[in-house]
DNA sequence: TTGTAAGCGTTATCAC
DNA sequence: GTGATAACGCTTACAA
């Protein structure tokens, strides 16, 4: 029989019970080491596995644990699962991934799912158009540890881990400060969404930390598309005062400034500086390297795993509320480098 | 009581037996509409949820399918994922993630973890230094369908996804001889390997076929990095008769071969031609876009779940080994399009 | 130190 | 049409 040996094969093989031997299997103290070395001889011999679902179904725990992210193949989040998936994989839980596709409604069908496949916690970045709450406090009173990372919404009883993005916006003009430039613009990603706003705080928060005066004309609010940051550059490029520096929300806002500087002619980083956030692959490798906002995201992974495991880890009936908040790392590079 | 309702409480509630809510649950035919309709108002009311781990234990299927890949956090394999994602859930599978991070030791302990868990089936891509298979004739010794993508081995009643990669390097050698080239070079990845090979035969066949020489002093050896791209450049460059054009099997070693003819002043497209392979995200966002050939991971992963399905909705008996080829899609930007 | 038996939540096979 | 009962594979009081 292919793989199918139970504790009951072992147990006729030995003129024993069940009982037993799942007792020895398990390094029960008052078994005797004969008995133990016995069933742990014949256990080799015949191939035994233990039947984790029919101990999930017994102790209610599957060590499975469900991670729900908008898309997988986005830079940043498959990078925050390689973080959970390296902390959580030696400690004996296996990995669950779902996607949102940015959708409230696969959201929460993709909760009650993993609920119901009996997941032991559950961590996510929230889609973005997400407005009920519902399944949360679904998650919640099936008593299952939920953790948010990076996208969090406020609710009572569940941890989040998110990266500092204030002092993000605050270290990135900051630095552009130290580079000279003294008329900062800010191209955004729709600041009704929260990281956004906070790195629009954190960079105006530095202008007036540093006596720069802060100026409605310089900030753009736009998609995080290429072709925006161009069109962003091209607009403030036709205010009297132009600007002589950017820090942008958005990597690939920073990449379509950079080519239409290049078109204009403009000498980066001598007369124009640029800084760009999340840190994207490609920052690192353009010709003339963006400096970048990292936000960390293994590392954000593998804490929201840790997060997690002491949740499950601790008295039962004792809620843990967490709030992680990473800090950011600054990657200076020639966009906004002067020598 | 926290969602833990089962067919019990809903059994008593009606006077009847749980094996009738189950079959009525079931929409068994020969239960009275009349129970039907009573059994599922009171499974609404006391919110019941099907406990999936029972059925698991019970019919032996877990609808959780075991994804293995070097690293999920690699722009490819994340897509591959995306791609199996994608395909899998509509059809009630989750999908399981583990990361062997090229390591043999890891992959087999990951393989026996997965088959504990007991997946219905497992999606691989083997890790570079794999060289024993007795895990993958575990797999297959319990019935359980397994399919390799993109790195494989040819193992009876294994199916296989992957791309044609000596059409890949025919097609991008092809397209340089029509842009007029006619010294092309070629700058692999480790030659025993099976895929760069397929690509290095694919270029050769098509100098052939257009009567060009195939000359052994173009071909150099090297990593996948962007360092390696430029010394194989200067390396090329001290040879008397220099190259017109190099076709790379790897984006990363194309954009260092464009950072050094840049430095070199050597103008591109119209002087030299650069065609990589992946279609990494970088290479369209270049001030010069590269030329790069397309692996279409997301098509690759849906297919993998696709012959997957296929082989689980099977007579059981029936062993289909399907070896899937997809066609590869050279995308052709600026690096290697003359006007 | 080991055996007995119940239970985790379902479904399938007999009955009636 | 519906009820009883066994079975999936394991753990754990409770006995012995």
């Amino acid at each position: 029989m292919s793989g199918k040996t139970t504790i009951y094969d072992i147990a006729k093989q030995l003129n024993i019970t069940a009982a037993t031997v799942s007792r020895a299997l398990n390094d029960h103290p008052r078994i005797s080491q004969d008995t133990k070395e016995l069933v742990l001889k014949t256990a080799k011999e015949l191939n035994y596995e233990q039947n984790k679902l029919a101990l999930a179904l017994k102790s209610g725990k599957t060590y499975l644990v469900g991670v729900v992210v908008p898309y997988i193949n986005r830079n940043f989040f498959s990078n925050v699962i390689r973080g959970i998936e390296d902390e959580l994989y030696p400690k004996g839980y296996r990995v669950i991934i779902s996607q949102t596709h940015e959708e409230e409604e696969k959201e929460i069908e993709t909760i009650k799912s993993l609920l119901n496949a009996q997941v032991d916690g559950i961590l996510m970045s929230i889609s973005k158009p997400t407005t009920v709450t519902e399944h949360f406090d679904m998650i919640i009173k099936k008593n299952v540890p939920l953790v948010f990372f990076d996208r969090k919404k406020d609710i009572p009883g569940v941890s989040t881990v998110t990266i500092d993005d204030f002092e993000g916006g605050y270290k990135a003009t900051e630095h552009l400060i130290q580079q000279g430039c003294k008329k900062i613009a800010h191209v955004s990603v729709y600041l009704n969404i929260g990281i956004y706003k906070d790195r629009f705080e954190g960079y105006k928060k530095a202008l007036l930390d540093n006596g720069l005066a802060f100026r409605e004309e310089y900030i753009i609010q736009t998609e995080s598309q290429v072709k925006a940051g161009k069109k962003a550059l091209d607009d403030l490029f036709k205010l009297n005062d132009k600007p002589d520096a950017i820090f942008t929300s958005s990597d690939h806002i920073a990449l379509g400034v950079m080519q239409q500087l290049k078109k204009k002619e403009v000498k980066v980083p001598d007369d124009f500086c640029v800084v760009g956030f999340s840190n994207e692959p490609f920052t690192k490798f353009m010709e003339l390297p963006i400096s970048s906002v990292d936000q960390s995201p293994i590392e954000m992974g593998r804490m929201s795993a840790k997060v997690f495991l002491e949740q499950i880890n601790s008295k039962k009936k004792v809620k843990i509320e967490k709030k992680v908040v990473l800090p950011p790392k600054l990657h200076i590079r020639k966009s906004s480098l002067k020598e």
